[in-house]
DNA sequence: GCAATGACGCTCT
DNA sequence: CAGAGCGCCATTG
């Protein structure tokens, strides 16, 4: 193998997101132990020729939809897959993260008590770009 | 080892 | 809400 951490991590972060359920890709990063490492999520999909058993159907952008890929088909395949998982999907072709949004932690015991809406609160408010010219 | 790529993400305009 | 730009990180040439 050419490297058998971080794809080996992502595949089996991937393979946790349950039936019916999306998970986006900087959250498989995430619990992948690879932090704002989206990119190489949607990466490591590429290079999976064949399931594997990894639903990588499952996996879409931070903005509820499928990402572009250089097949066309692989999206509607895509679409068609996570349809007949129950994922209804906008005209736009977005569907609601709010509501099919992997949770990971609480494929086990119920969380009833814990809003933890969004607690991203970024380790790093580098935001010294501040283009604000003039 | 450096430069370029890429199934992404966040902020600003 | 949509579009455009820069940043991140690991793999590949």
């Amino acid at each position: 193998m050419i490297s058998d951490s971080t794809y080996q991590r992502i595949y089996r972060a991937v393979a946790r997101i349950p039936r019916g359920r999306v998970a986006t890709y900087g959250q498989i990063a995430e619990v992948a132990g690879i932090p704002r490492g989206a990119r190489q999520v949607g990466y490591a999909l590429a290079a999976l020729r064949q399931d594997k058993g990894v639903p990588w159907h499952r996996v879409i952008n931070a903005r509820g939809e499928i990402s572009a890929r250089a097949e066309p088909e692989f999206e509607g395949l895509q679409r068609a897959m996570l349809q007949s998982e129950g994922i209804r999907f906008d005209p736009q072709g977005r569907l609601s993260l709010e509501r099919y949004r992997w949770r990971p932690g609480s494929d086990g015991p119920a969380k009833p008590s814990k809003p933890v809406v969004r607690s991203k609160s970024r380790a790093r408010p580098l935001r010294a770009a501040a283009p604000k010219r003039h």
